[in-house]
DNA sequence: TTGAAAGCGCTAACAA
DNA sequence: TTGTTAGCGCTTTCAA
């Protein structure tokens, strides 16, 4: 270790030129048209061999930005989770700009930890997909209203008055889904979801009368998953038509123990997930559910983001649709 | 939008006193004592009314360090990869920083462009999970130069002469597993994997001699999946009695050919997986296979990369002993 | 065509 | 008990 780094000072001293001379150069700027050939020659070749680097930290500090966005999130290894993290990482690249994780395993006390670290200009914007913070404690309030004005927000399927928000609109994936089961004379069918997690089964409740279908709520806490075990059973017992799970990863464990009673899937009973992830399709059955187009969804985040960043107060709610991708997991009629 | 910001000289001239006093406050100095307990309450009170955060850039400015350690990653989004992911962010968190991530997409170009990014002194560390790195191309060559004393780097299943690595140890695992396939009486066994990642290949082929077991090498390229199905149909056609897969990835997708085929795991064909991830465990059928601690490997990657933080030099190799996991996706002798 | 100096926000010697 | 000052590396007026 220990090679040592090399400043414009230094720079400009070996070059024998001052340092905006060095800075005007390595930048091209325009001005840099009116330094003589040589001495640009000289300083370019001279920050080569020297490998010269800016300091990022400086240029941050100059101009109060660091090109990062933080992205705080209840839980980013789940596929579905693990999906949107790396695409925004990806598109944050593209963007020119790079993503700090910050996981918060839905643990309140971390997201306003987080959110304080960010706080101090440590980035250029933040992304939050994390419902706790909807939450009215004291020191979310308190966190409120000091982000405002310091760091742009931008919240994924949140809902807040005064937060931008972009958000899954499941109903035309969800009334696609209640179609196609209608149609394969699928009657009774269970949402298996978290209580804490309120929109997918609004949704749920209003649009299944419509189809003609008849509706159960089952519930299960994120937080242990000995809960999905209990549900799974209450589910067998009740024995619906079909089963909604609430993500991928619930669909999986759901499956699980289904195989382990000896219910097969979709044979005895159909299954289909919310918040499918690619790997949704290698799973065995291949599961079939509503998506949103990732791609298309993330862009409205970082469109949003970056109004937030150039200033436009507006607060805004923007809902992309999911719509279904079938698969084998629902059993059809021949 | 648009609160104003405040500074520590606001702090100061709104409080009547000096910056120094108001940074020995907030800071909580040892010299703090020695400042009035009026004084003191009043900077106290003054910067929690106006928010008063400080700037985390003048800080890292300041210390040359931002607290943020750069995660380079081919892909993060595969179950495996994201289980990785999130550990370590979570790690960097409990160690009081936050992980950077860079996805690269497995791109060369893109790792060296991250890589660049990375050496301006944006982050305190780098860890770095990219095989292509490893290749010699004159760009890494210059980059690797450049690296050194400038960014505390250590790789992740890598093998280089100048770089602290921490590395799967298959071997315990891949010896377990063996014996067990050989109790089943399985007595050919397919390593399905991409050429390109050797570390692998080298184990299974020296250890499944030792163990009576007939070793095969089916290749595909992680870069197209249409080079899996066509691996999965040469093994279909071959028929050895079990199949080891590179990845939890790989072992989904070649058991979403199988099904597609007609093929019954365990059944017809046994299937294990190397870096089993906690997914591969809910998979139908569950997925036996070999896999590494997280808590513990990620645990010495953070290690050795404090050790090059702190300016120690040796460079070393970490090996993490797998194990075995025993579920059902092999079949047994009755 | 080039350079000097101020300033970004903060900390830490050194003075008083 | 508190203040002055320099400096972290860089960009950017303003002067020469």
């Amino acid at each position: 270790m220990s090679g040592r780094v090399v400043t414009i000072t230094e720079l400009a001293q070996k070059a024998g030129v001052s340092t905006t001379t060095v800075s005007i150069v390595l930048n091209r700027k325009p001005q840099a048209r009116r330094v003589s050939e040589n001495t640009r020659k000289r300083i370019w070749e001279l920050a080569e061999s020297l490998s010269y680097r800016p300091n990022r930290l400086a240029l941050a500090m100059q101009r109060q930005s660091t090109g990062i966005i933080g992205f705080v999130c209840g839980d980013s290894a789940t596929p579905y989770y693990a999906e949107l993290t790396e695409q925004l990482a990806n598109e944050a690249n593209r963007r020119g700009c790079q993503l700090l994780m910050t996981p918060t395993v839905w643990d309140t006390r971390r997201e306003i930890d987080t959110m304080e670290m960010l706080l101090t200009r440590a980035v250029d914007g933040v992304i939050m997909c994390s419902q706790a913070f909807e939450n009215c404690s004291e020191s979310t309030e308190r966190i409120k209203r000091a982000y405002h004005g310091v760091v742009p927000l931008v919240t994924i399927n949140a809902e807040s008055v005064d937060i931008s928000t972009v958000q899954y609109d499941y109903e035309p994936g969800m009334a696609e889904l209640f179609e196609y089961l209608r149609q394969n004379g699928i009657r009774s069918v269970v949402l298996l979801d978290d209580p804490e997690f309120p929109p997918k089964r609004q949704v749920f409740s209003r649009l299944a009368g419509e189809f003609g279908l008849e509706p159960r709520l089952v519930d299960f806490s994120f937080r242990d998953m000995e809960t999905l075990k209990r549900a799974a059973e209450r589910i067998f017992a009740d024995r619906p038509d079909a089963v909604l799970a609430t993500s991928d990863l619930t669909a999986m464990h759901f499956c699980s123990c289904a195989g382990q009673a000896g219910i097969r899937i979709p044979e005895d009973l159909s299954i289909a997930v919310i918040d499918c992830s690619q790997l949704s399709s290698l799973y065995n059955p291949p599961l079939s559910g509503i998506r949103v187009d990732p791609a298309l969804f993330i862009g409205e985040v970082f469109d949003e983001l970056e109004r937030k960043i150039n200033g436009i107060p507006e607060i805004r709610t923007i809902r992309v649709p999911s719509r279904l991708e079938i698969r084998n997991s629902i059993k059809v009629k021949l």
